[in-house]
Order: C-alpha cells, then structure tokens, then sequence
RNA sequence: GGAGAGUUGGCAGAGUGGUCGAUCGCGCAUCCUUGGAAAGGAUGUAUACGGGCAACCGUAUCGAGGGUUCGAAUCCCUCACUCUCCGCCA
C-alpha cells in the first residue's frame, strides 16, 4: 500500500512505476475517485462540526420549545449526513479496490522487462557440471535409489504429488536441519508460524488481491500460505515497535501451498513445481530508511548464496526485471541453481524488498528518535525449499557408479557420505 | 459443538445515554527539591485525516461492522478474538 498523500503529489512516479511493472492499474481514475472521496469527506464533517455544536447545546437549553427546535434542526442535518454518506460509501469501495492495486515503485536499478527471460544475470559461482558419462535427471536418480514416489503420490493427492520416502526423506530432514543451523548463526529467530491464516495477513503482504487465483481457500474462508513470510509478517501487526529491536530477523519454517494456477503445462515431471513444499525463509523488519533495506537486502541474499556456496552447487543470480517483480516489491535478487538434465539455471531463492509496503498494511511501526511513529521497513528472502534444492543436490552430485555424493556439511545431519543401491 | 464472562490509551483499570478523547494509578518526559541520587512535589504525556506560517481549529477513533437517538464507550444486532465450565479430540 502505497501513501495516497504520496500517489497525489509523484503521480507521474507512480505511473512509470505501473507501466515498469505491467500493471494495468488506473491512476488517473484513482485521482478522480480521490477528488470525490476528499470533497465528500469534508462536507460531511463541516456537518457533523455544526451537528456536534448544537449538540452541546441541546441538554443546556431549559426552555422546551427553543429545545425542540434544536432537535427538529438536527433531525435535517441527520439526514444531510446519512445521504452524504450514502453517497461515499461505493466512492470509498472503488478507491480502495483500487488503493490495493497500486504498485510500489520499483528502484531505479531494476531493469525493464516483462518476464523472468528479461532477469539480468549479474553474479555466476562455480562452473556448470559436465559429466563424462551419461547423466540421469533427479527423477530417474531419485527412483532408482528409491527416494521418492510419484505414481503413488498422484493415487492419493492428485496432479503434482509425490511421497519423499527413505533416504529421499531423510535427506530433507537433513537439509532443514543443516540449514536450521546455518541461518540461526546468522542471528535470526527460528520460527513455526500458522500455515492456515485469515485473508488480511495476504492483504498484508501484497499476495492479494492480485494473485488470488493461486491461492488456496478453505471453507471457512481462511487461506492456507504459500510461503512463511504470510504469517510471520502478520506475527507483529498491530504493534508499535520498540527502535531497539531492530533488526528483527525471523527464520520461518513452515509447509507452502500453491495452486500453480495457469502453470498447468509447466515442469509436470519431478519435483521443480509441486502444489506443497516445505520452506525455511528469512524475514526481516528494520527501520525507515531506503539504506538500511538496501544493506540488509544485500545481506539477506548474501546469506542464501553462501549456504549454496557451502553445499558446492553451481549457481547464478539474476536481478528481476520490473514485469518480474511483485506488487509491493522494490527490487528483487533471484537465486538459481544449475540444473544438469534442463541445461538450465533454475530459481530456488528470491529476496526482496518492500520499503513500508507491506508494513502499512501490516499496521506494524515503531517509534524513531524523534518519538514520531514511522511504519517499518520489511524484506524476505527464501533461506532453502525442499523438494527443489533435491533436484540440483541429485542431478549434479551424481556419480559414475550411479551412487549421489552427499555435500560435506550435510553428512553429520545426513548420517552418511553418499547415497549407494 | 453448548453455556457464561470479557475486549477501553504504553501498561493496569474506572466509566450504563449529553458537561467523556475518556477518572485514578503505574510508566515516560520536563521542572522544583539535592553536593549528587532516592524519596517527595509540580506540569505534561494517544493516533489518523483535513485546514492553518504558526499558536491552534475541525473530524474520526473505547475489538470490527451495522442500527436506535438531536446526541452512543454506554442501548440493540452481526462478526472476530480472549478467558472459564461442559462436550469432542491428536
């Protein structure tokens, strides 16, 4: 959610920023709809000024008729009032379905483009796996050792399911484990958040409105998240917080659901896009200032990069171009893992930031210096998913001999130095 | 799922139709007192929006939304949440 005060007064920002991001918000309507809703607004309290005046005067007056006359002439501004405010309420209704659209502005360094092909590759670690025998992908490797299970997973989920089993789940274990370890020494809070939460926390972080579709809803009108940063965001709404805690890092832990919804074609073999996952995900709140979430965004991306680095799989990472991006998102780091068998890089962190975005809606702010209440700065940033880093760890660790070489900081949690039939 | 009790400012907690943005206390800030501190005393201390150079003025906000009324923290309805008891349950 952007200011409105802020919209009005860098409204050709605002419309550079929509058309970066391929939103097809309309702005000037916003600004006509605000007209009405400011010129309305005010007349109904100049009303309610005289209405609130007379009042005062009503219980004071001791001589019944000028009483009555009083209350006669408040029964017509009554109903001056109540059509007034008949007259605002489907003008408050448009500006705030349309509020909800408004992008945030992008940052200047955010390229132009409409898709992730238009990412631009900016950092490349270590070289892409060659094999001097015939490589398998992850689904052959996984089944052959046994690990995971599509055909049964389908028989009991559906489209997209699979059973991790055996050394397939231990290895998860394994990972969240590791990687448990390895952000909580990076300072951050573990957390197990709610993963069925009310719509507002989705409001909140600007996954709806505009993208309901991929969201699932249950029958209580509740929503199950798609990823941590829904519930944990919304752990500290409502607050005002105190300035020495910043900055606030949250690791979240929790199962992610998405529908894939228009992704129906894509990715149907093996464990890149699946309806459930389970992720550990770095959240942060820190104060107003444009440097700070620059700094701790760097940091937050940083951090995903050396735990790749620290398993030794070859990655690159990309800055999302504006079509790219989320409604609230500033700028946005993707992190992709070299796939053998795709010949591809492919996506498994994203880190982001919202300036006050989310915490305006969020209603999460503190108290600065000078004792004036600001709304927060809030940034995300993926720390590990699995099923999806299993597709890397697999495919490019795979040996000769058919055997997976299991990364050195992961075989304590692991229990073992390879996988073998 | 059933029954009951609640939700008021940073915290605690009064207030059952007008003089209530809201008693008192704690906390916090400033000042007095002191060699300095404690104790004690005085004063101040919500947020948003609109107007104004400013002092300040207006409007709204007592869980949320609606209603009754000239007027609602207070009465009525709906919803959410918290607590207690019963039922069910991993």
């Amino acid at each position: 959610m952007l200011d409105i005060k802020f919209i009005r007064e860098n409204l050709d920002v605002v419309k550079m920023a929509a058309t970066k991001k391929k939103s097809s918000i309309d702005l000037d309507r916003l600004i006509v709809v605000d007209d009405s809703r400011r010129s309305l607004v005010s007349q109904i309290e100049e009303e309610r000024a005289k209405q609130n005046k007379v009042s005062e005067q009503i219980p004071i007056t001791t001589d019944p008729v000028e009483k009555q006359r009083l209350i006669g002439e408040m029964q017509i501004v009554k109903a001056a009032i109540q059509q007034d405010e008949d007259k605002l309420k489907p003008v408050m209704e448009e500006w705030q379905s349309l509020m909800l659209q408004v992008p945030n502005v992008p940052d200047m360094s955010v390229p132009d483009g409409d898709s992730d092909e238009d990412n631009e590759e900016f950092k490349i670690w270590g070289d892409q796996t060659k094999f001097s025998f015939t490589a398998k992908d992850h689904v052959d490797l996984m089944q052959d050792h046994q690990m995971v299970d599509f055909e049964r997973g389908s028989k009991v989920h559906g489209f997209r399911g699979y059973y991790l089993i055996g050394d397939g789940a231990r290895l998860s274990w394994a990972i969240w484990n590791y990687a448990n370890d390895f952000f909580q020494q990076k300072g951050f809070t573990p957390v197990l958040p709610p993963s069925i939460v009310r719509k507002a926390n989705l409001y909140g972080t600007g996954h709806l409105p505009n993208e309901a579709d991929d969201v699932y809803r249950t029958q209580d009108e509740d929503y199950l998240i798609g990823t941590s940063e829904v519930s944990v965001m919304g752990y500290r709404s409502d607050e005002i917080l105190d300035k020495s805690e910043f900055p606030i890092k949250y690791l979240g832990f929790s199962p992610c659901y998405r529908r894939e919804a228009g992704s129906h074609g894509k990715d149907t073999r093996g464990l890149i896009r699946v309806h459930e996952f389970y992720k550990l995900e770095q959240v942060m709140l820190c104060e107003a200032s444009h440097e700070e979430s620059v700094k701790w965004h760097e940091w937050l991306n940083r951090n995903t990069e050396e735990f790749i680095e620290s398993l030794g799989i070859p990655y690159r990472t990309v800055v999302n171009c504006g079509g790219d991006l989320g409604q609230g998102q500033v700028k946005k780091y993707d992190i992709e893992l070299w796939v053998p068998g795709e010949q591809k890089y492919r996506e498994i962190s994203s880190a982001s930031y919202f300036h006050d975005f989310q915490t305006r809606r969020f209603n999460i702010r503190y108290r600065d210096e000078d004792g004036k209440i600001r709304y927060a700065h809030s940034l995300n940033c993926t720390a590990i998913p699995t099923p999806r880093i299993l597709v890397s760890l697999m495919e490019n660790f795979q040996q000769a001999d058919e055997s997976i070489v299991i990364p050195e900081p992961l075989r304590s949690y692991f229990g073992k130095d390879k996988i073998e039939k």
